[in-house]
DNA sequence: TCTAATATTAAATAATTGTTAATATAAGAT
DNA sequence: ATCTTATATTAACAATTATTTAATATTAGA
């Protein structure tokens, strides 16, 4: 998901408020919508579907936060993350805000640094919602952290953990160069102390099940992983 | 769940603060512990495995920040959340809150009353993300949490407690391999501290009564389950 | 060609898991 | 409450598997 698809609705009956809002929400990449009161944000909301709702406390018509418990209501708005921006600072109107289902509350006036961050990491959160699986897939070799197996073209082959882990390693960056420090770092661990052959019995064993070709030697720095 | 199982780490180098909070979230009915610093912060998170962390930012020893960051790769922490109560309210020290993974920032003096209103909309989400399906239908094994039943082949299997969480947790996602951390945390809770046979006896118990090839060990890391 | 680095193997050691039986604990029935 | 039975845990040891070492061979590059 780019940013652009993530949707924010702003309600304010400040219409340079809204403005300003728009204008730094649009440039670092959001689709915004607007509308000026309660009634006008929940209406626009049902239909735009947003992903986020920065509302004000304070408007004509209907107050944010009945918007919002009405909002919280709707089956398709139910996941909207909504953020008041209020000047109104007291404990029991933020209190309410909370009661009616709001994800935060910022105090007027909002440092858009602030805001931006906090939106981009609910856009981070809603994107990893997509939870990528750990898996590494080289074509012929697949690595499945998860279930720890490894796959040669379609063979299952089980690995004991240090070469497992040796092998993710190296697969995690194919062509890069691990030195032996870094793999001593990484697979070993910095406290336990092992010697120089440990590493080489290691690949030795692991070129044995997946394959000579894959591991290659750079005499003098490391090896690195060729798919 | 109940109030008092939802766990709540509190950091602060101020052993008034830590005293404060601990009345207010007490008296509410959440289980809390407290650290003083940053490295005690991410050795306790470790261990008491907190739904959420309320944590100072400039403390000796190590920031808050760099405990966020470091705590937040941790696997069975990552989905903690991390909340700071600062006095430092410079945007900058915010975004780089975020950017550590922060999940919400406080400006201090804290106000009891919304942090306890946050803190229950959180233990109110954590609740409801239970709503794990309470039936498994792997095939040959058929499991209801409802009914705390097990069918093997249409033959009704009746598990003891601790059997039928293991078997649960392992089902639940049928060829991840849980580690034997994951297996404590999750079947055994983290306060209790059992000895480092338990699990395999329960494994063992479990093979004889749904058969030795569901549940397969993965040497080093943990078990897994296999329909 | 010479040398240092790496490869190879088997054997030793270490670590982890499996199993059984004894004991403790908890839950349910009386 | 007490007794009874089922369950949970521990402990001791066995079995298995992983890891490292050590001895020696081979190789690549200066």
């Amino acid at each position: 998901m780019k940013n652009s698809s993530l949707k924010i609705l702003i309600v304010d009956d400040d219409l340079d408020i809204i403005e300003i809002l728009k204008y730094n929400l649009k440039k670092s990449g959001y689709s915004t919508k607007s509308a000026n009161n309660g009634i006008e944000a929940i209406k626009k909301a049902k239909k735009f579907i947003p992903h986020i709702i920065l509302m004000d406390v304070m408007m004509p018509e209907m107050s944010g936060i009945e918007a919002c418990s009405e909002i919280k209501q709707i089956d398709e708005l139910r996941e909207t993350i909504i953020i008041f921006l209020s000047a109104r600072n007291e404990d029991y109107t933020q209190i309410s805000a909370y009661d009616a289902g709001a994800d935060d509350y910022i105090s007027k006036p909002v440092q858009p640094k602030i805001l931006l961050k906090k939106i981009s990491n609910i856009a981070k959160k809603i994107n990893s919602n997509k939870n990528l699986p750990n898996v590494i897939d080289l074509g012929s070799i697949l690595i499945n952290r998860e279930e720890y197996l490894v796959f040669k073209n379609k063979n299952e082959i089980i690995l004991p953990r240090k070469e497992f882990e040796l092998l993710f390693l190296l697969a995690s960056k194919p062509g890069k160069v691990f030195t032996r420090d870094q793999i001593m770092n990484k697979v070993w661990g910095t406290l336990v102390v092992v010697g120089d052959r440990t590493i080489d019995v290691h690949i030795r064993k692991l070129r044995e099940k997946i394959g000579e070709k894959h591991i290659k030697t750079i005499k003098g720095i490391g090896y690195k992983f060729k798919s």
